[in-house]
DNA sequence: GATGCAATTGAGACTCATTCTCTTTAGATA
DNA sequence: TATCTAAAGAGAATGAGTCTCAATTGCATC
């Protein structure tokens, strides 16, 4: 069983796998890539399943916690719509994001880390996560004529 | 006068230099380096400026659009505290960043550039920018024995 | 199966950064 | 001076995310 990860990781914690839990990360697992908050708030409702909110977001706290799933900025401005993602087995951290259709292709580039490593033992810092976040215009925008949002 | 690249923005897009907007761009030139909205605030307010948030948002949005500050994300986390920057000569996109204390070290990588362009060209995007965030623990954070907030 | 108890849920109130609206002000121009 | 318009100020509105608390559930024990 695909949720079998959550199960083990709660039961390490004292905490149980829920009916509720099980279906939002059965949802979650549904999304081939990013989904944000409301898409699975909408599938979920959509499915004749009640959940909350709040619900909501403690799973996903919880599955971020598992490392099950990752929470990824794809703004460049930050003051909206924040996304979660289901984290994939490449376990990339890198995305090119279209700032005109908000379209996102992970890539996983060993420079990136190499770089990561160096500027933290330049520092004398201990390194633990990156994020690298490329803005550009995919293609089919470019062709549109968008230029960035 | 410092402030007159903001004043030749201001009149190319047919914008005032008001004394608001000239204030304002002078306080934030005082700070060295990053600040929040909040800080800001106190400090306009201390030099007994009356301002209003609105004005501080929209004199800070218009600023970003004339390049002279730049708005970066300091959490892994989107959900709190985004914080606008002074932007630097150097133009460093890439942020060292302490997931201990939150103390934020610019750096600036030609790897890093040289990554984006590749990525960027692999897929036919048009590169537009770019932010590299690597968190980590500082030297004093470490000594302390906290772990990542 | 019943009981007890801690973990969990749902609903909605709350928070807080940011944005919007609307009225007032100020400064340029006729 | 009168008029016009951009800009400012005040505070209401927005919206993602969090918190609260009463009601419910799951599970171990009887």
């Amino acid at each position: 069983m695909k949720s079998d990860d959550f199960k083990n990781f709660l039961s390490k914690r004292g905490l149980k796998m829920t009916r509720e839990r099980q279906e939002l990360y059965l949802e979650i697992l549904k999304f081939d890539n990013h989904f944000d908050v409301d898409s699975l708030l909408f599938q979920v409702k959509n499915r004749g399943l009640k959940t909350s909110k709040a619900t909501i977001y403690r799973t996903l706290q919880l599955l971020m916690e598992a490392g099950l799933i990752r929470n990824i900025s794809l703004s460049v401005s930050e003051a909206h719509s924040p996304r979660y993602r289901v984290c994939s087995k490449l376990r990339a951290y890198d995305h090119l994001i279209c700032t005109g259709c908000g379209k996102v292709i992970d890539f996983d580039k060993q420079e990136v880390c190499k770089t990561c490593h160096s500027v933290t033992a330049e520092h004398g810092y201990k390194l633990e996560a990156h994020s690298l976040r490329v803005f550009a215009l995919c293609p089919d925008c470019q062709e549109k004529g968008l230029t960035s949002c």
